[in-house]
DNA sequence: TAACTGTACTAATACAGACAGTACAGTTGC
DNA sequence: GCAACTGTACTGTCTGTATTAGTACAGTTA
């Protein structure tokens, strides 16, 4: 479900974090569907449960998970954008077409590379 | 020239390697353009001359500026596209593409985020 | 009741970012 | 030659943060 790299010099929270991220946005993981527990995820990983209860936190503030106590956490519904997070999106997006095209990628590629993220729907 | 974000939680040496690399691919550093030297920048910055070599150096290894010894540090020119470069580029824009249509943003605001990234050519 | 869930702490360790200071070799202009 | 600049390369030191270990408590479920 989720891999850690450890010669990612991201913290192992974020690669967890944008991992579950990752799973929700693009579709594997549907609304309302239960998370692992964070001592069964951090069991699986090998790690402390502290580090998982840290992402789960993160996601849950950004929106894109609901944790109950007692119950588990789980993925959240599709939701119209927060308009800070598109905001940051797009800006970020914005920044990687410039250094694309500064690279000499072409536009069709570009425009591939958006449909193809566009895939899951 | 370039400004810090003491709030972002990114180093220092990433914000000063970014923002030189932005001022890059942007065109507003050109081909050849002499970048401040590392104790003019870090004097500036209030910082430690040893933090902007840092951002320099890796600047350098991506092949976006090239330094020599006693004489400075300056932009590199138009180059094709380093291979590496550009796939993860294109991976981390289907990722916020993925994220961004999954908050209900249109294809017509995406593409027109596309064409702004384009402006400078 | 027992076993699970999320959550909230404290304390200890390890690592990386940033700093200060020093040094050396190449370049430039006087 | 000399002074002032340039990049580069070290040695430390300090601090913040990521991660771990351990414990605890309240809600849920069978």
């Amino acid at each position: 479900m989720i891999s850690l790299n450890y010669r990612d010099s991201r913290p192992i929270y974020e690669q967890i974090r944008d991992g579950l991220r990752k799973l929700i946005v693009t579709g594997a993981l549907g609304a309302d569907d239960k998370l692992p527990s964070v001592r069964a995820l951090a069991s699986q990983l090998a790690i402390n449960p502290n580090t998982i209860q840290r992402a789960y936190n993160e996601l849950e503030i950004e929106g894109y998970i609901y944790s109950v106590p007692g119950k588990g956490s789980f993925a959240a519904g599709d939701r119209d954008g927060d308009k800070t997070r598109v905001t940051e999106l797009l800006g970020k997006l914005k920044e990687i077409v410039s250094e694309l095209r500064y690279l000499n990628v072409g536009e069709e590629i570009l425009l591939a590379a958006v449909k193809e993220g566009e895939k899951h729907d």
